[in-house]
RNA sequence: GGCGCGAUAGCCAAGUGGUAAGGCACGGGUCUGCAACACCCUUAUCACCGGUUCAAAUCCGGUUCGCGCCU
């Protein structure tokens, strides 16, 4: 039974670690393929603000859910979810192995457990009419309104996080079931995977500089004009694809609401936030190894000979004679 | 050497007698259909010494440091 399960490798860890590479090298050594757990690198034309894998890189690796979505369209995990379980399966059935790379932790979870998002209609009245009740009666009014369905969610959820109080809100109204409830279940869940999960980390310092450089390389690139064609496109900033780290700040520059060199340092603070919101999530999911980069001297070499002893006593991959 | 101004958390900064606003950074956390999103928590006794007062970051004197001006 145990044996039925398909194998699936997980390589994350926050922003500019170097996961990337190492996915790479990891892939020709187990036969593997890259599935991108990554929210921004599924839209075409935006490569160097999310810092997308270049096709050099991928060195003959076959990556999905790269360049598949165009910006103006909407993302998200439930779609995510069900694109990844179509490659795993894929890949799986190729006798190769799946390997999911990325920083988007949700995503991640999404899939190595299997969340059930309860599908919902196209009735996107009633979030509306939340979001205008948000606005014009104020964030508490909601949360009130919460406690009433769901008090639990409301305990666990702040009056100020607008948006997951609605999503709680429409979760009941569409369902009847307390997203609380809900929760609690789906998080009990054991992975339908064979899987090892690792998290790619350095000391913070060394994350923090990694950042500062590589923003720098982007603006030398020509991040600018790469957000300048997607303006030209029709992309605005209330898309979720130009919500994206990198393609904001520079479209506030365009617009003529910050200096350059305003939006650079935001750029920079902002990407170091989310490195550090990263860790957070990673160090409170379960089952995950860590690999500090550090502690093996940043060999390679050494790191993916212990990933692949990691791989060998799970079974995920089989062990060399 | 003299005169004036200033000295508040890592940084910026409010507060001029009643027991230290705020912002940023750092650190920690939440997250189950927008997640590179959204949101939450967290830091000082006010340069130093002495005095006045029931009470001083706030007033007085001195010291140190910084800035400006003068000789």
């Amino acid at each position: 039974m145990e044996q039925r399960k398909l194998p699936l490798v997980i390589l994350t860890g926050p922003t500019a670690v170097g996961k990337t590479r190492l996915s790479v090298e990891l892939a020709k050594r187990i036969n593997g393929e890259i599935i991108s757990a990554d929210s921004m690198q599924v839209y075409r034309g935006m490569d160097i603000g999310s810092a997308k894998v270049t096709p050099e890189e991928m060195q003959g690796v076959v990556h999905h859910l790269i360049d598949e979505f165009d910006p103006k369209e909407e993302f998200h995990v439930v779609r995510f979810q069900e694109y990844a379980r179509k490659y795993i399966h894929e890949i799986c059935s190729r006798g190769k192995i799946p390997i999911l790379v990325g920083g988007t932790g949700f995503y991640i979870q999404a899939v190595l457990y299997d969340i059930n998002f309860t599908e919902n209609g196209s009735d996107s009245s009633y979030r509306e009419s939340l979001e205008h009740l948000a606005k014009t009666e104020g964030a508490e009014v909601l949360h009130r309104m919460l406690r009433e369905v769901d008090p639990e969610s409301a305990d666990a959820i702040h009056a100020n996080n607008v948006k997951r109080v609605i999503r709680a809100l429409e979760f009941y109204h569409e369902t009847g079931q307390k997203i609380s409830e809900h929760n609690e279940a789906e998080h009990r869940k054991e992975s339908p995977y064979r899987f090892a999960y690792f998290v790619l980390n350095d000391e913070r310092e060394t994350i923090y500089r990694n950042i500062d450089l590589r923003v720098d390389q982007m603006m030398e690139q020509g991040l600018i004009n790469e957000v300048k064609a997607l303006k030209e496109q029709g992309c605005t900033r209330d898309m979720v694809s130009m919500q994206g780290l990198g393609y904001k700040e520079i479209l506030d520059y365009l617009a003529g609401d910050q200096t350059l060199e305003e939006a650079v340092r935001i750029l920079k603070r902002d990407t170091r936030h989310f490195a550090k919101r990263q860790l957070t999530w990673f160090r409170r999911e379960r089952d995950v190894i860590w690999v500090d980069k550090n502690k093996y001297d940043y060999d390679t070499e050494q790191i993916l000979r212990v990933m692949m002893q990691v791989l060998e006593v799970k079974e995920i991959i089989q062990r060399r004679s």
